[in-house]
DNA sequence: GATCCGACAGGCG
DNA sequence: CGCCTGTCGGATC
């Protein structure tokens, strides 16, 4: 069910309704199930005992009302909800009165207005009134329309070349300037619509020709203009290159015609060009279509980028000059050099709302210089307010000439999109925005430039952004200020195209790892390269991949070895726009340009922080990073991977399967390992494994039902990726066939945050862990206590990579880097005897899972303390003094780190010389 | 809808 | 051979 559905549904009812069953057709209408209002009619879901009222759980209060004022009852009904109805309403069939219970928010309306306000009841629909506020209706509704049109015209005009989509593209953007422009007084009033309703043939045949000499004349000055018929020399000069190219216009069917009278009809003033492009852009492209708009980013966090990269810098200065005419007349020069720049910029949103953001200080400037003027000149009413400015700088106001005019030319923005379509879009989307910033103008002072013709359109290069020379693009030139942003797509290492690794490759002229990046690290290198040569700043919104575990190593140095510092950042937050299927992603904003002595600024959610210097990590502190390590430093054993199955599940089993297959064949004991991955460990659940080693194979095998097993993986491993296909041969077993001797350490890999401490724990030598989980074998006791202590945990917050936002253990990262001394073996006895007592305790506890006892709000005192005492007897190893905070633990530990790489260093240094020289002598 | 963990692919070291 | 990550995926309160 989609917006326009609802729509016309509420329409058709309108027009023909009875009485008896009007509210529940209008539940019908906004999609709730059929059989849910079938048995409210029957009264069975019906919560009201009493007459003529309805209430139906979380959805309804309905009464009719013919004797006592509507507005009464419907706020005593409203005041006296029991079962959360959301919305609660009154009608006698003339008048309609309506409350949402949940927003406050009224309607009172008549019964026939009602498909005018179609929207009120939306949340029925699963559509929240906070998601269309940013999402504007018309928004939704529109590009549902043009996606109807646009499917109509692809039937009978087939795209076969990158020509015909490209000359598709362009036809479909033409018509929506149309359609803007005669709704917002560029063209008359339904010009373009009434013109095509009451010239082409109604069959639709004669409206390519028609539309084709339409853009003609578009494109055609008055004076250049002979013979033409006076409804088609009504159309005024548009220029500005939109309708320069002739393209061959589609073939329309009388469907397709009356689709672009009904979508003319449509109000299109009311349309955001901020964001309507995304919109437009899912309904071309089919694959988009099902998650409509999903990755556009929604206009708060376009301001997130915005406001720290430049606009807060040119409000403040506005601020500090307002007793200042020059500084202001300088602050309005400024504004004519800034060059905005979005290397991925889509349909334009950020181009949009950046270019209307400056418009608008532009035209707050302005008014403020008239008002010192006219104070200067004393017949202002303001100049009270204006009474601190000296006078000697009101009669310097005076002698300026304020000009009314903006200073701000779409030519100062430049983007680069990859898809014809959103280009085009974004061309036009900056135009629309122009004529919007334009009436603004005229509606602050009287005064304004003319729209048409077009005048120079904002420099939109398609291309792909990672080939693309971003100098060519957009060069700076004398005095020029440049600012680049946007939000680039993000595509993980394993989802590239192998055209995107080769871009990848190319950025990073294959500096090693680079492989393992997210392709959205190649704007953030381009982005720095620009800002070192240009002096610029960029800021981007990014997935948080970027600034965690292995990429945030591989990327940072690379940007900070160009000279960039990240000066401010948001750190991870939930991707949110109101699309309906929107990704769900952690991302951050991080602005970087050339190293300054400045204050950087951290947001996190609502509060800003100012620090010194901005880690990779979003964090503040210095610059270090820390790397991948193949080894564990100071003696501690591995930590290795646990076993990956690859065995789509069919060697894994179940409480129930395991008794089956027993109890037909109790031999088969043997070939059956317990099984843990994380949850099976932290929530107390059992899974089971069929378990064969090699020298036992054929002995297996030789059971049916192994067989069929072993099969089923064959088949799963044959349809799967380059490492399964090469595992077929092995099917009886797992992809890794780790075991321990004696004991087995498991440390869950993906775990929340939340909690205090890492949960880990000795299994015996029988249990197989999966790859959800790592692994030591065979440990010293004490290195328990080692990962579950509280500082192990700070690091590995600081240093590991996330799922969202949760931890992803590493061994490389986390582990092997973490820094700990060498400590004596009666250090060893005492961290044993820690570990030894939080076992106990868990054991007190043994009705318990691991996942409830450790659980931060719930945690047991004796537990808790356990551990209390086994992260004193673990800081000992570092120093005597007992660490006063978390912040202060993880410093120390960042220092400790640096120190050992220095030392590593040195000591690798050392070692290449007498390599050196051992050769020189031979 | 918040919370928390799973499994596979695959390139790199 | 081991490992890290995912404009991830999904189950469960």
């Amino acid at each position: 069910m989609n917006i326009a559905q609802i729509e016309s549904n509420l329409q058709n009812l309108i027009k023909s309704f009875s009485k008896e069953t009007f509210i529940y057709d209008l539940l019908l209408v906004y999609g709730l199930p059929k059989a849910s209002i079938t048995r409210l009619q029957k009264g069975n879901l019906n919560l009201s005992k009493s007459e003529g009222e309805i209430s139906w759980k979380k959805k309804l209060r309905f009464q009719e009302e013919y004797s006592a004022d509507l507005h009464l009852t419907i706020s005593e009904l409203a005041q006296s909800i029991k079962h959360e109805e959301r919305f609660v309403i009154v009608t006698d069939y003339v008048l309609f009165l309506a409350i949402d219970t949940k927003t406050g928010e009224k309607l009172d309306i008549e019964i026939q207005d009602l498909p005018k306000h179609f929207d009120f009841f939306l949340p029925w629909a699963g559509m929240e009134k906070a998601q269309h506020r940013n999402e504007n209706p018309a928004d939704v509704k529109a590009a549902e329309r043009m996606a109807k049109l646009f499917d109509e015209i692809k039937k009978d005009n087939p795209v076969k070349s990158e020509e015909d989509s490209h000359a598709l593209n362009v036809f479909l953007t033409r018509l929506l300037f149309c359609f803007f422009a005669e709704d917002t007084h560029i063209f008359q009033d339904g010009q373009f619509t009434n013109a095509i309703s009451s010239h082409t043939a109604v069959d639709g045949n004669d409206l390519r020709p028609y539309l084709e000499s339409l853009f003609e004349v578009l494109n055609t000055a008055s004076k250049d203009r002979k013979d033409l018929p006076a409804y088609l020399n009504a159309f005024p000069y548009v220029n500005g290159g939109l309708f320069k190219d002739s393209f061959q216009a589609p073939e329309f069917n009388r469907k397709s015609r009356q689709l672009i009278i009904d979508a003319g009809e449509m109000n299109w003033k009311d349309i955001n060009p901020d964001i309507f492009g995304s919109m437009f852009q899912g309904v071309i492209d089919p694959e988009k279509r099902g998650s409509l708009g999903a990755h556009y980013t929604s206009v708060p966090n376009i301001m997130k980028v915005i406001e720290p990269l430049f606009l807060d810098e040119f409000k403040d200065e506005f601020e500090k000059a307002k007793h200042n005419p020059k500084k202001l007349n300088e602050l309005l020069y400024r504004l004519s050099k800034i060059k905005i720049f979005d290397p991925a910029c889509g349909s334009g949103n950020f181009l949009i709302i950046a270019y209307k953001e400056l418009r608008k200080l532009e035209i707050a400037i302005i008014h403020h210089l008239q008002d010192l003027q006219k104070a200067a000149a004393g017949f202002n009413s303001k100049s009270e307010q204006l009474s601190f400015i000296p006078k000697a700088q009101l009669s310097l106001a005076a002698s300026f000439q304020v000009e009314l005019f903006s200073r701000i030319q779409l030519s100062q923005f430049f983007g680069i999109e990859i898809d014809d379509f959103a280009h085009e879009i974004a061309q036009l989307s900056l135009w629309l925005a122009e004529h919007q910033m334009n009436v603004e103008f005229h509606r602050e002072f009287g005064k304004t430039s003319p729209t048409l013709p077009l005048k120079e359109a904002g420099k939109i290069v398609c291309g792909n952004a990672c080939r693309l020379d971003w100098e060519e693009v957009c060069p700076k030139k004398e005095g020029d200020e440049i600012y680049i942003l946007g939000n680039p797509p993000y595509l993980g290492a394993r989802n590239q195209s192998l055209l995107q690794k080769k871009d990848l490759e190319d950025v990073f002229s294959s500096a090693s790892g680079t492989n393992s990046l997210d392709y959205i690290s190649a704007w953030f290198i381009k982005a720095a390269i620009y800002n070192d040569k240009n002096n610029s700043h960029a800021a981007f919104v990014s997935t948080n991949s970027i600034i965690q575990g292995e990429q945030a190593g591989i990327l940072w140095p690379q940007i900070l070895a160009v000279n960039n510092q990240i000066f401010f950042a948001h750190t991870s937050f939930l991707w949110n726009n109101s699309a309906k299927n929107q990704a769900a992603v952690y991302v951050v904003i991080i602005g970087i340009g050339k190293a300054s002595v400045k204050k950087k600024k951290i947001f996190l959610g609502d509060n800003v922080k100012m620090v010194e210097n901005i880690s990779p990590y979003l964090t503040e502190g210095s610059n270090t990073i820390v790397g991948k390590r193949s080894k564990p430093r100071n003696g501690l054993p591995s930590l290795v991977f646990g076993n990956q199955g690859i065995d789509g599940g069919h060697l894994i089993l179940s409480n129930e399967e395991r008794k089956s297959l027993l109890n037909k064949n109790p031999e088969l004991e043997k070939f059956i390992r317990p099984l843990f991955g994380a949850e099976d460990y932290m929530k107390n659940e059992n899974r089971w494994c069929i378990w064969i080693n090699e020298r036992d194979k054929d002995e297996a095998l030789a059971f049916p039902e192994i067989q069929k097993r072993v099969k089923s993986v064959e088949n799963y491993r044959k349809g799967g990726g380059q490492v399964a296909r090469s595992l077929v041969n092995l099917s009886y077993r797992f992809r890794y066939i780790h075991e321990a001797k004696r004991s087995t350490l498991i440390l869950p890999r993906t775990t929340t945050e939340r909690r205090d401490y890492l949960v880990v724990g000795f299994l015996d030598k029988k249990n197989i862990v999966t790859d959800a989980a790592q692994v030591i074998y065979d440990p010293e006791p004490f290195v328990f206590g080692l990962l579950s202590s509280k500082i192990h945990m700070i690091w590995v917050k600081a240093t590991a990579g996330r799922l969202k936002m949760d931890i992803r253990y590493s061994n490389s990262i986390c582990y092997n880097n973490f820094p700990f001394p060498p400590i004596s073996d009666q250090r060893k006895q005492e961290i044993t005897q820690c570990v030894f007592r939080i076992l106990e305790e868990r054991e007190r506890h043994s009705e318990k899972t691991l996942a409830q006892l450790y659980d931060p709000d719930k945690m047991p005192e004796g537990l808790r303390e356990a551990h209390r005492q086994n992260d004193l007897a673990i800081e000992r190893c570092y120093r005597s003094r007992p660490f006063e905070s978390d912040e202060e633990r993880l410093e120390y530990l960042f220092k400790l780190y640096e120190k050992m790489i220095a030392e590593e260093k040195v000591k690798d240094s050392l070692f290449e010389k007498e390599k050196k020289g051992r050769k020189v002598k031979k």
